[in-house]
DNA sequence: CGAGTGACCGCAA
DNA sequence: ATTGCGGCCACTC
């Protein structure tokens, strides 16, 4: 079922990263090894960076839990889009990946 | 079609 | 412990 390569990679990160519910986040780093591709995690940033509306990248952030560096308004609005979100943000930026870490497998 | 860029990750000094 | 560099794949112009 490969037909569908019309950017299945960014398909798939898109649908993964809207799935991830309220209160939760994943790291580019994880969606992008789900996504078959560990070493994709820029591409998942860059399909972020192009724009796609319909996906909270908000709840999308780095492997050291830290918020993204080129959102739109910066750390402090990302740290207040997760906030808003019922996740904790630590005031460095820092999210507890240990704890809300999302396993869509699971 | 070709080239450049990127919201990352991992390792090395 | 901290800082700097490269690499990888996909997306856009």
């Amino acid at each position: 079922m490969r037909e569908l390569r019309t950017s299945n990679f960014r398909v798939r990160v898109i649908s993964l990263v809207s799935e991830i519910p309220k209160g939760r986040v994943m790291t580019y780093g994880q969606i992008a090894t789900l996504c078959g591709n560990p070493r994709a995690a820029r591409i998942v940033g860059g399909i972020a960076h192009f724009g796609d509306p319909d996906i909270p990248w908000q709840r999308v952030v780095n492997k050291s839990g830290g918020l993204a560096r080129g959102y739109p308004g910066g750390l402090n609005g990302h740290k207040k889009a997760l906030e808003a979100e019922g996740v904790k943000v630590s005031r460095e930026y820092c999210v507890d990946v240990e704890k809300i870490l999302w396993n869509p497998k699971k």
